[in-house]
DNA sequence: TTTCTCGAAGTTTTT
DNA sequence: CTTCGAGAAA
């Protein structure tokens, strides 16, 4: 990779103005960046600190501070900012938060926390249940605020009943928040836009720190996310972004693959560069990649090509149901490992749903394979964790309810729900947090004389730990804290076996572990956190995956097909290639095939050297034997290319098989 | 406060 | 056929 090929020195060197790279499957798009940025600091001696490069993920934003890291000399980098669009609104909210009206030490609040909010607030603002509406009206909201649309805006073009009311509890929603001195997600981009709309100063303060801008799969953005971008690099436009549109498979969440076309109206001395040669599948993977987005529209034509060599056929495999499609999985990955001398990380199984991997889980235990799942429950949506971070939270923001109410009676301190429901009103009618009204409230409530004393008991041992988070070294106080509350205990209590509350408490420490090497990273330097930050930016999941890399043992990969973007694997499996599954039946229905044929295609030039599609004759769905179709995608593929198998009667190879085994083992048994 | 039972749903996911 | 969640009963 030390060579670039003419057109990535091009993207690499065009530093003069507005830039787009199309960059395809495998181009070596992140090598662009990394050298581009390497470029900017040793050859245009633009300082490290004046150039922002960001990405969605903590992981693209490590793997890509890393590589530059090895890159460029240390001194130079200093100041550089890789980081997520989170990350970079986060921390522009933080050092402009007296203009937006908030406090240090403000909580973010999660998809979770957020959803427990609305649920509260829609009980006690409009005395209804939310129910099975909850999830619409979070996800209406939140593309709202994705779309810059506030809650007078959206009041007033609601298209309808329902959108007039989610508006309603969208404005009271945000009230909450700022309550609670809260941000969500969404805001962490949408408040850094409404600040640099009202506040030019402010905007031209950023923009003399951010000489230049740097956006990895921009066809991810959405309009918010590039509204940020616009402002920040302004007219000078001093910028690269880099994305394929073939690869945006994010339009459900609010990602817009129109920003890429947009960029050329916006910025009509926009360049635009296309990385088109491929340096990691064989020539048959790329020609069924090429020929399957084939059929969808493009703004942007772009063929990849490779000089690898043509390589294997794309195998076809039609099994007889679900078990049969998982079995040939794991067992192919048993013969191909042991034929070809590969190991097991060489092989990766992708499919559409998570559910998918649950029979192919089971199956690979029982071959004894070893394999890794992503995606899945989280670190972060573990109980305990979100216990830990909720005393975190309230440590540096007493007013963070959601945190209040997660913590306040785990481990048990015997307020129930009675006396919680008594606070909350006294604090509703006085308008300020649940932590507030409980410093000032008197004998006036009708909460017992108990309930307060215990109430009481709790704030002031978080007073007092507040006080010594700050005035000693916050780590100690923290594992302080975790033994003050008896937590270990409690696991134990709460959990099915002692291993298990072993496993539970092993997690905090590591979360603590977490937090110190926070602090200790970044000392002495300008990037020096306190323990305030520390807290915030593991909020945002920062920090965290290490751990799932110290994990780089010999394992086969599971994972969605969306999980799967920006990786590769030698040898790769797609599962469930029929109707209603790839293509998904919901996105048949809302028409919406050309998002499935992107997975499609992200899926196929995932692999390097081989790939074998599965799909089941007949699937037990919700209990019934269902026959399927083929997935139209096959169809799509170019027939020179692929090999089929299993398109006779499956059942009679089956039994066939099956009578031959039968046979063998007799013949064993009779030692012939 | 916990356990049970019944019913409904059953994509993709990061921050 | 599951699995998960909410509400009821112990």
């Amino acid at each position: 990779m030390n060579k670039l090929n003419p057109r990535q020195s091009e993207a690499v060197r065009y530093a003069d103005g507005p830039m787009l790279v199309l960059a395809g499957a495998g181009s070596g798009k992140t090598s662009v960046i990394t050298r581009k940025i390497a470029y900017l600091i040793e050859q245009l001696g633009i300082p490290g600190r004046q150039i922002a490069a960001v990405t969605f993920t903590n992981k693209a934003a490590r793997e890509m501070k890393e590589r530059v890291g090895r890159i460029v000399d240390r001194k130079l980098t200093r100041g550089l900012i890789v980081s997520t669009f989170h990350n970079l609104g986060l921390n522009m909210i933080r050092e402009e938060h007296t203009h937006l009206g908030y406090h240090p030490g403000f909580s973010i609040f999660d998809a979770e926390d957020a959803k427990a909010l609305l649920q509260d607030l829609m009980l006690r603002e409009a005395s209804a249940e939310a129910g099975d509406e909850l999830n619409d009206i979070q996800m209406t909201i939140s593309s709202w605020k994705n779309a810059m649309r506030g809650p007078a805006e959206a009041l007033s073009k609601a298209a309808d009943e329902r959108e007039q009311r989610i508006a309603i509890i969208y404005k009271k929603y945000n009230e909450y928040l700022k309550a609670y001195n809260a941000v969500d997600f969404d805001d962490l981009i949408l408040l850094p836009v409404m600040l640099f709309r009202s506040h030019p100063d402010v905007l031209a303060k950023w923009r003399r720190k951010i000489r230049y801008m740097l956006v990895d799969e921009y066809q991810d953005t959405n309009v918010c996310q590039y509204e940020l971008v616009k402002l920040l690099v302004a007219e000078r436009a001093a910028f690269t972004v880099v994305g394929d549109d073939d690869q945006s498979i994010y339009a459900w969440r609010g990602a817009r693959p129109e920003n890429l076309a947009q960029l050329k109206e916006d910025f009509p001395s926009l360049k635009i560069v296309k990385l088109e040669q491929n340096y990691r599948s064989t020539a048959r993977i790329l020609r069924s990649a090429n020929t399957v987005i084939a059929n969808n529209p493009h703004v942007f034509e772009k063929a990849l090509w490779s000089d690898h060599t043509i390589g294997e056929e794309i195998r076809i495999v039609r099994c007889r149901n679900e078990d049969a499609e998982t079995d040939r999985v794991a067992t192919e990955i048993l013969d191909q490992k042991l034929k070809k001398g590969l190991d097991f990380r060489d092989f990766a199984v992708l499919y559409r749903g998570n559910h998918q991997a649950r029979l192919l889980e089971m199956k690979l235990q029982a071959y004894q394979i070893p394999y890794r799942i992503s995606g899945g429950q989280s670190f972060f949506s573990k109980n305990e964790i979100k216990d830990a971070m909720s005393y975190l939270r309230l440590l540096i923001n007493p007013d963070d309810d959601a945190a209040f109410l997660r913590v306040v009676n785990v481990p048990r301190r015997e307020i129930g729900p009675r006396t919680l429901e008594q606070l909350s009103h006294y604090a509703r009618s006085r308008n300020v947090s649940l932590f507030k009204a409980l410093g000032d409230m008197g004998a006036e409530t009708h909460v017992t004389e108990k309930g307060l004393d215990r109430l009481r008991r709790f704030a002031h041992w978080v007073d007092a730990t507040c006080e010594r988070l700050h005035s000693e070294n916050p780590v100690p106080v923290i594992k302080q804290l975790f033994t003050d509350i008896e937590y270990e205990e409690w696991l134990h209590q709460h959990s099915g076996t002692p291993k298990q509350a072993e496993r539970r408490m092993e997690n905090i420490w590591y979360l603590v572990e977490s937090i110190q090497r926070m602090l200790d990273d970044g000392k002495g330097t300008a990037d020096e956190l306190g323990i305030e930050d520390a807290i915030t930016k593991l909020i945002l999941r920062d920090m965290m995956e290490q751990r799932e890399e110290e994990d780089d043992s010999d394992k086969v990969q599971l994972l969605t097909l969306h999980a799967s973007k920006g990786l590769e694997f030698p040898h790769v499996f797609i599962m469930g290639l029929e109707e209603e599954i790839l293509p998904h039946r919901s996105s048949i229905e809302e028409g919406n095939i050309e998002e499935e044929r992107r997975l499609m295609y992200v899926g196929i030039t995932r692999a390097r050297e081989t790939l074998t599609l599965t799909y089941a004759a007949t699937r037990k769905q919700y209990g019934e034997k269902l026959e399927t179709i083929p997935s139209r995608f096959l169809d799509e593929l170019p027939e020179e290319d692929l090999k089929w198998e299993g398109m006779g009667d499956l059942d009679a190879e089956a039994n066939q098989k099956k009578g031959k085994a039968t046979l063998s083992a007799l013949l064993g048994d009779l030692g012939l």
